[in-house]
DNA sequence: ATACCTCTGTAACCAATGTTACTGCGCAGG
DNA sequence: CCTGCGCAGTAACATTGGTTACAGAGGTAT
């Protein structure tokens, strides 16, 4: 666990802060498809990321979901950190989309260490605002683009986190994410296919140039 | 100056605080429609709202606009912090809704202040949570609502923001905010009317019973 | 009053997306 | 090997929202 944290977090972290988080911070490794928090929970917790990716979904009322973003290593969650700082339940789901190790951090040191280690404070100041342009970006995706660019971007990104050019989903679980139907994102990605972009196969695709 | 800033702003900064916003911030009343940012402008200083109503809106490549959010008075504008602290351009534009008054301090105090006051990381804290949930639910409007609904959601907050249940907006304006097109609005706004919710007058709408 | 400009109402039409329904394929388990 | 189930392909259709076009209403400047 210390080697994992210090390689990952070393070079942002003062030595004692790291201490602190051994400390304090349970270690936890989930597999693919754990869910790490569903909406409505309270929140024990903070995590720090450090390797895999965690999905991050909204739904509302009727279940519909859309995927907001996924968390890289070094990551942590804003929306964590927005919720329990108004002692509020979790307005978001949050599921790793490959094998993910990462340390949990008691929400009561959010606080202490902000005052303490200007490291932190950075640490958290940076969390904000690449979320807050994250959701900006993800806004835009949804606002301004049609379905098939939305389609193209959820690939190359899917692709990019998970450093692989073939995309492990079915046709419904691309519809879940961006919030559509299977029928469509099947249409979509045949023309996708007929365009030599991309080859579709059963249970996955290949993406071969977008 | 001083006065308005202890009235808004008195009780959640300490003394010491407050004079130092007074001695480097910037006093500055703008009318209804000023524009104090657009986007791809750099960012100079930080506004800290008095009184009045700013709104935040979204621009893609083609000119087509988004209203994000509006900000009241107390409230300060994440979005400048997100952009500032990593020396980019703004990615939105603000305009005055109504006439308003506010502050404006320079950047370069906000890494400052933070480290020296308390009250100050929490403010600054709590806008980025307040803000990231308002992008949220912003996203949410988007997502999972139809223009009817959003529709009704924009004039009720519009009404709440202005305190006014008289829209004066034209049906264009309302078009250019919710990023859709005057005849569509046009043509909802007269389904509301037919349902007795609004009355339609030219420049002007009033709200019945949304 | 006249001319002009902006705003609103409305119809006809189109494109994108979502829905329903049915087909067949491939694979896992008995 | 057969069965059943989940996944993908496809067609027909409905709905929503956007576009174009035009007419009339209200207000303003000359």
């Amino acid at each position: 666990m210390i080697q994992d944290l210090k390689e990952e977090y070393g070079d942002i972290f003062e030595e004692e802060l790291i201490n602190e988080i051994v400390q304090v911070g349970t270690f936890k490794e989930v597999p693919e498809g754990y869910k790490f928090m569903e909406i409505g929970d309270y929140i024990r917790g903070m995590p720090l990321l450090i390797s895999g990716v965690i999905k991050i979904l909204r739904e509302d009322e009727d279940g519909d979901e859309l995927l907001l973003y996924y968390l890289e290593k070094g990551d942590t969650c804003s929306m964590t950190m927005a919720c329990c700082m108004g002692d509020k339940k979790s307005e978001i789901r949050a599921i790793a989309e490959t094998d993910a190790k990462l340390i949990m951090v008691p929400i009561q040191k959010m606080e202490e260490w902000t005052a303490k280690y200007k490291s932190w404070r950075n640490f958290v100041f940076n969390s904000y605002h690449v979320r807050l342009n994250e959701l900006l970006s993800t806004l835009d995706n949804i606002a301004f683009q049609k379905m098939d660019e939305r389609l193209i971007g959820y690939l190359k990104e899917k692709s990019r986190v998970t450093r692989d050019n073939i995309i492990h989903s079915t046709h419904q679980d691309i519809a879940y994410d961006l919030h559509s139907s299977r029928v469509v994102i099947s249409r979509l990605l045949k023309k996708l296919e007929e365009m030599g972009k991309i080859k579709l196969h059963r249970n996955y695709l290949e993406i071969l140039d977008l």
